[in-house]
DNA sequence: ACCTGAACACCGTTCAAGT
DNA sequence: ACCTGAACACCGTTCAAGT
């Protein structure tokens, strides 16, 4: 799933100890725990780190490009709702994913910044997702005029980000957002 | 308007000082800027700024604080609309002031924490106000039961955060949110 | 009462030197 | 080709010593 460049076994191994470690990490203290530390607990120096995540932003996505590409996957298999409740219920799963997975917030709104132009962020997989969602429900005129998928991640992505650790405020916000605030 | 603790005449300024100078690298470098270059282009030593401002938090505080209480208090000043479009005007108003306020998105989502209990935060002044319009828009049956004014200021901060320094997509991510998604 | 400068324990990034 | 450890220029916080 994650592609790597050809790398010397030890390299490699290098590679994916960080990786590990930093997950552990990021999940306990969020996403501006120290890089050093990091490097520290995987048993590499700081440079070696620095050479195989040149920013960051490419080692958190590296972190939960995985999950993310996982959550993705899961949604094509849903049973015949409603496409509008269908991209309803998925924004919902995506939110509370982020939301329940720390420092995750943090790396989709960052984006592809940071990263090397040939790799895909987590943010552009979700929103394939979202655009294949959002073409449905528009093609049986379900939807708002307004509602983009870029609009919509963007939105997704704020309120995961302003509720870290929070999964049933976003929820509710989420759904307060989707809904409108006239009866 | 900000409330000051009696201080000395030289610790008065010092404070002033501080804090004039905390606006101008906050609006140019965000809410991360270095609180030492702070210190240092206010000619007073780090422990002076870190005694007056116990946290990065209650500077920036002391930065914004001002300017959100003059916003609250235009939201009284407005023609007589219909309570629910006065609703979303306003918090249109508040999402663009504080995307074109740099650092105050971020201050505004840690909220009170890192403040001494006594002194009211930002947010607390926003939330006053989208009480009040809240009230008034329910009490025509004008709102989704949903809404409630916690939630959208929830909301506004969350687009506010994720989209800063740029208030186009801003206000359309919140319009959507207003809005909701379905036909 | 309030200030200063130094001390402390960090941090991210880069680079020469190793294997 | 890949690694390491040290060097560099920072950072926030605290504390003794000054006025």
């Amino acid at each position: 799933m994650e592609q790597v460049k050809r790398l010397r076994a030890d390299g490699r191994r290098n590679r994916e100890r960080i990786v590990e470690v930093a997950a552990e990490l990021v999940a306990r203290e969020g996403a501006q725990v120290s890089l050093e530390e990091i490097a520290r607990r995987a048993g590499v120096g700081s440079a070696t780190l620095h050479r195989h995540f040149p920013s960051r932003q490419a080692l958190l996505e590296a972190v939960f490009r995985d999950g993310v590409a996982q959550l993705c996957a899961r949604a094509a298999a849903k049973p015949g709702k409603a496409p509008a409740d269908e991209l309803a219920d998925w924004l919902e799963e995506v939110t509370v994913y982020t939301v329940t997975h720390r420092g995750l917030a943090a790396a989709l709104l960052a984006g592809p910044e940071g990263l090397s132009a040939e790799d895909i962020c987590c943010t552009d997989l979700l929103l394939n997702v979202v655009k294949a969602l959002v073409a449905r429900a528009s093609s049986v005129g379900a939807l708002h005029a307004g509602a983009t998928a870029e609009d919509l991640v963007k939105l997704v992505n704020a309120i995961a980000v302003a509720n870290e650790n929070d999964p049933t405020t976003a929820r509710r916000v989420l759904r307060l957002a989707l809904t409108g605030i006239r009866r």
